[in-house]
This record gives C-alpha cells, sequence and structure tokens, in this order.
DNA sequence: AATAATTAGTTGTTGTATCAACAATATATT
DNA sequence: AATATATTGTTGATACAACAACTAATTATT
C-alpha cells in the first residue's frame, strides 16, 4: 500500500511539474524517451527489456510519441523484423528541456531523507527485485 | 525506476501466487475487497479514499467485483445519495481464501530482509508521502 | 421555503497494462 | 533446399488510471 502509494504520488508529481513548466508529457512516455536517449537507436525488444514494459505496451507508447512528432520508426537494414527507434529533433529537444524537471522532482521528494536512507532504501528496493525474479525462474 | 520495479513485481507475484491456488481476482480487485472487509459496509467514498483511488476507479472496479458476485451495492436508508457495498457469502469466502495467499507472498518478499531495513524502508516511505501531499496543498 | 453550494456516484475520454493470437522475417534442423 | 522453431512487432480484449462533465440528492443561505 505504501508503495504503491509513493509510486502513484511520484509520477502525479512529476507530471504536475511538467504541465508547469509547459511540457506535454507522461511519465511513461518519458520512461520510454529516456532509454531511446541513452540507447543511441534501440529495437522495441531492447526498449520493453529496459522499461519494464510489455512489447505491446511500448508498440502503442511509441504509437503515441510517432503522433507527436518526437520519435520515427526506422525499418533494421539488416534484420528487417527489427524497428529501430530513433528521436526527432522535436524528441530531442523535448528530452533536454525534461531533464531538469526530472532533477527538481527528485529534489522535491528526497528533501527530507538523509542520504543513508537513500542508500538502505534502494539496497531494499534491490532485494525485493532480487527475491521476485528468483521465484519466477 | 527501482520503485516502479519492485511495485509491478510485488502486484504480478501475487497474481501469480493467486491463480495458483485458483483464485482468479486482480491485485487492485483485491485492494478494494480488503477495506469493504475491515470498514464493515463503507460507502464508495470511503473506499476511494481508503484505496487511494478515484472515485471513478472504485465505480468500474465494484462493477467488476459485482458481476463476479462477490459484492452488491446497498442505497443508504438515510442519505440515499450514498451505497453501501457489501460483501455477498462468494466474497467472504474468497476473501478468506486469499488471506493466506497474501501472508505468503509477504514472505516470500521479506525473506532476505532484515526488520530493521523494512522498518527504514517504511519510514523513508512515509517521507516520501508527506513530501509529496505537501507540495500539493 | 426557494435558491445556491456541496457531496456521492456514474459515465466518457484518453493513456497505459497484461495476455493472447497473429504476421512477417530469421535462424536451425534435417 | 524445405520444414520447423524462434523472434520482432502489431493488434484485440479486458482491466485500470486520472480527469472532467454530469445527475441526483443533501445541506446551507438568504
Amino acid at each position: 500500500m505504501l508503495i504503491s502509494s509513493a509510486h502513484k504520488g511520484m509520477m502525479r508529481k512529476f507530471v504536475q511539474n511538467s504541465q508547469e513548466d509547459g511540457i506535454d508529457i507522461s511519465l511513461d512516455q518519458w520512461m520510454v524517451l529516456g532509454p531511446i536517449w541513452q540507447l543511441g537507436n534501440p529495437s522495441q525488444k531492447q526498449l520493453s527489456d529496459i522499461c519494464l514494459k510489455d512489447k505491446g505496451s511500448i508498440t502503442r507508447i511509441l504509437d503515441i510519441l510517432e503522433k507527436k512528432s518526437l520519435v520515427v520508426r526506422v525499418a533494421d537494414q539488416i534484420d528487417s523484423r527489427i524497428k529501430r527507434i530513433v528521436l526527432t529533433n522535436n524528441g530531442k529537444e523535448l528530452f533536454v528541456d525534461a531533464v531538469p524537471i526530472m532533477e527538481k522532482t527528485r529534489q522535491q521528494i528526497k528533501k527530507y531523507i538523509s542520504e543513508e536512507e537513500i542508500e538502505i532504501f534502494k539496497k531494499v528496493l534491490i532485494k525485493i527485485n532480487k527475491s521476485l525474479d528468483e521465484e519466477i525462474s
């Protein structure tokens, strides 16, 4: 319950901050856009692995990002099953604009939390994720 | 990202455990069913407050729960705007069956985590939620 | 008592999630 | 080379989210 609430709250906060700065993007769209930036021109498969989202979800988020002309799909020359995702100039701009908002949100959230606490917090999250992975396999 | 991943993983785990035991319920449905049990016959407003969900979401989840005949809506005698949510016998049964699954899931997740770590983890989550509340008001 | 403001619940819209079925292309097997 | 298997992406179904517009009923105001 607490996790759910914190998770939701953080998402809401980020979107809210973005809108205050006139950027129209959802957190999910952001969470896909980020990895596209970092990975170069990833395939949708890579994105779905990194973003922890279903292929189907990625397809639909990319549909939206493409409609907003932030991104284009380019068929891979070698393996024509693969579509590589390329940021448009629009997309790059938006990304650059959004970075400080991300940072601002992070600061707002961490305001009352010490470094040690954050370390332990992260450790626990990682452990939780590890336990879950174990059971799945 | 970590929080998102842990949150998703835990939800998945619970649903998976439920299905293994032949119970067909989503975590969201469960998260509404629980409070109905605890609060007696709550109004939908109470549910939406406690579950941290929109009124609209509650309406639709209850639609589903009613279709599965786990729950019925009963108009309040005094204030006829209010609908009180009542568990059917089916609903009560399912609830009782699901409790040990919840517990099992909790144990699986906490396996490698010490009590102290959990305490700090909770504290951080509460702080995060508090920071977020602050900014909203 | 009549009107205004508030509250409870429903419904529509848009965005997203998972799951499953499917098409197209690549790779492995024999 | 022909068939079987696996992989990538799309699509449809169902479940959920936030937000906003709306109805019906209750409470406050004047």
